[in-house]
DNA sequence: CCTACCGATCGGTAGG
DNA sequence: CCTACCGATCGGTAGG
């Protein structure tokens, strides 16, 4: 039961996701990466088939990440709305609660794929379609407990959130806008509002 | 008065710009854009001192465009809500219109480039700062003219319209979402009805 | 605007 | 896991 090392390869995932937040997908090369952990390129290159499956890797890292930090204390609040708040305290401005330097590492990947093909693409796609699941699922409880309109179009309510959260993050990562936290919450609760079962049209 | 060649140093921006839509501000390199006109990489070079110079001489280009394509019909419309109508129909997804083949290059260049520092960063917050800028004042007239509330937070109206924009790119660029116009437009017009003079709270 | 070239770095391989 | 190496490409320069 020895501690040291606490397993490499989970080292160079941990240390890969870092750099990705910072860096971004195509950013990431396995000899700085390498560099970074103190080891040779071919020897952290041989964790992995090639560049892709390390960016594989690095995805499927960004979403256990993802799950531990926002949506495991997410699911340990009350069903319905206070679960939907949480969320949102909990998912914006995340990557700093997990440690990483950068910034949303999943939507900075989709403005750096959006215009191109591949496997990394595709696990990127198919992550965020999972992603908004998840927030579709808890949006439809809420409605279900009442805590939100019974004719609410949740898939709008989810397009609408993930909106709120991509300005977040230009405001706090990119413009450095110090009421950034303000603006959200400001119209989360705009959002929930016009969600609201007192629907006072 | 000859026409050809139409001017090279236009025909370099032109050619790049669309390269930046697809391939994001890391993505541009030297050698693929002067294969792609047709040139040697170094005479392509010896229009610019550096290739940060050429990013920035790119990020000029996307602003004309975006004032060609988006600003200029914007600024046809009658003064107040009209001209935010008509904003949001040219501003999103306006890379098409404009012939481009990829995605927003200011907004994607904003997720690669929200955790580096540098010139062409401090340039891309020139650009978005002065963008927002447009934005406010727009919506300020409206405010103005009576078209929406006289208490309305205009800082507020864009923040969350910028989100909106960005929510419309992830959906019709990354998601391949065909409702993303009809997601764009309800939300749009959710934010023009709580933004409403008739404040029917 | 070109050819020819520089050192550095890229992803990846051979061999151990 | 390492050293040593491969061809390709990077930004940039010399010289014309």
């Amino acid at each position: 039961m020895n501690v040291l090392p606490p397993d490499r390869h989970h080292q160079i995932l941990r240390r890969g996701l870092d750099l990705m937040s910072v860096s971004g997908l195509a950013g990431i090369t396995i000899g700085v990466l390498a560099e970074q952990i103190g080891m040779s390129k071919s020897g952290l290159f041989a964790h992995f088939g090639s560049k892709e499956d390390l960016q594989l890797a690095l995805l499927g890292e960004a979403e256990r990440a993802v799950m531990e930090v926002v949506l495991t204390p997410t699911m340990l609040a009350p069903e319905g709305l206070p679960q939907l708040q949480t969320l949102v305290e909990q998912w914006f401005g995340w990557t700093v609660r997990a440690g990483l330097q950068g910034g949303c590492p999943v939507a900075a990947g989709i403005f750096e794929l959006d215009d191109q093909t591949g496997a990394v693409r595709e696990r990127l796609v198919g992550m965020e379609q999972s992603w908004r699941a998840s927030l579709t699922s808890l949006t439809a409880r809420a409605v279900e407990l009442g805590h939100l309109r019974p004719n609410l179009d949740v898939e709008q309510f989810v397009w609408e959130l993930s909106g709120l959260y991509l300005s977040h993050h230009v405001s706090v990562r990119f413009l450095c806008d110090a009421q950034a936290g303000e603006r959200a919450q400001l119209a989360f609760s705009a959002l929930l509002g016009r969600s609201g079962s007192a629907d006072q049209a």
